[in-house]
DNA sequence: CGTAGTATTGAAACGGATCAATATCTGTGG
DNA sequence: CCACAGATATTGATCCGTTTCAATACTACG
């Protein structure tokens, strides 16, 4: 079994100066989960799992980036959550997986097993409780998400998502350089607005010199003042 | 120290045929608990605790009904959640806690200090695993929430809000007729329209014999098959 | 029973959805 | 490394639904 250290290191994900959480699994816990991780390595656009199949493990991710989402019967897309490296996924609703996931980039997963991951929660509480303040974290975030979306202007929206990713990728290798590893589309089912919108709302922000986009997958913030005002006037 | 059975017997939460869970706290469980708890009762419209002040306590509700929110610059108000009887709040932000909360009828809370809270829950690896459980619902449920109300037409975001009320608040005295405790102002915060968007949105359920609202705080069920119709049809 | 807050209703305007056409990208094979 | 084809993204024009503003009706609480 490889070593888990860089995957694992984050898997309580609290913010600094979070008074009730130590943020980083000791030695001997990261040694419990390894002894019950497999690694598994998958390309971009691969299912890692399909919403409705029996839940069978839980998933931590090493590196990478992937897509929790469902698909409606009018044929439209929900993604509800990108998943960066350090987070858990996986949860189920009856024994089964309630949204599907697909990996975006090439992606390193630790899969473990849920029974025996189980076990180990229950016999070492101070590695549950790592386990609960993620899963607190994640809710927190899934709520923070709920409302800073819920506005309606479109710009606004891809304002907030981009500084979003930048705040969730902070190992940016240039400053002000963000990397959106996701499709335009994928983007729009997430906010909840058309592609089209989204196409506007990104053109309207180079327009007024707010950021500029050297390639697809890259926004530069140009003006971090009037970018930061536009995430937060809401 | 009061008994706590009735409000702590959900406190797990979990839909019934979910086999990772065991529903209710053990007699043990409960007294551990017990032993914690400050029972506290608040009249409508009594704050519970505000944004950003020290998280020192964890609630859980025993009967009524609290709105979790948080008031933008601009004026406006985002309702992030409703909690019902058996539900867990008052996760904190860095040592805060994020939403201010506020009673909508009269209320009876466990009030649980963090401290020796989360010793019990280090000491008792099942009962954590329980609180594990229901954060996780409680994390579901705040995506799935996402994603039903991304839809963007407002009768529809209506009827589901409906919905969601009749399940949560599944004790109906009278089948088909819902309690909504909340204000109209409340369920557009919540939805993220305008007040008068919700009222037409009523109004427009009522013209299709869809509903009938009685009084302001009831809505009956006139024609359940196209109600379900429109919950789903998105 | 009165009054302040809450809810409804109407008219106008804005903004995003949609449909259709074009441009650009990505990854595959030559 | 380049060319090609399918997928993805952009752009334009129109439509529809929600927001906004303003006025009126209703509730609920003291």
């Amino acid at each position: 079994m490889e070593d888990l250290t860089p995957s694992l290191r984050a898997i309580s994900g609290c913010a600094p100066g979070d008074a009730s959480a130590q943020p980083i699994l000791t030695d001997a816990q990261r040694e419990q989960l390894a002894a019950l991780a497999t690694r598994v390595d998958v390309r971009p656009r691969v299912i890692v799992y399909r919403e409705g199949t029996p839940a069978e493990h839980l998933f931590v991710i090493g590196a990478g980036m992937v897509k929790t989402f469902r698909d409606l019967p009018s044929g439209k897309r929900r993604i509800v959550a990108f998943w960066y490296p350090g987070d858990v996924f996986g949860l189920a609703e009856r024994g089964k997986y309630a949204y599907t996931v697909q990996a975006i980039t090439a992606t390193t997963l630790y899969r473990i097993p849920r029974a025996p991951l189980k076990d180990a929660l229950l016999r070492d509480g101070h590695l549950q409780f790592k386990f609960l303040i993620k899963v607190t974290h994640e809710f927190r975030e899934a709520q923070r998400q709920k409302i800073s979306f819920m506005r309606r202007d479109a710009v606004g929206k891809v304002a907030t998502f981009f500084s979003m990713l930048e705040q969730q990728l902070g190992d940016a290798t240039v400053p002000d350089d963000i990397t959106v590893p996701m499709s335009r589309s994928d983007i729009a089912n997430f906010l909840g607005l058309s592609a089209e919108a989204v196409s506007r709302a990104t053109h309207e922000l180079i327009r007024r010199r707010i950021v500029a986009i050297p390639d697809l997958h890259t926004v530069r913030i140009l003006d971090r003042t009037r970018f930061a005002l536009l995430v937060s006037k809401m």
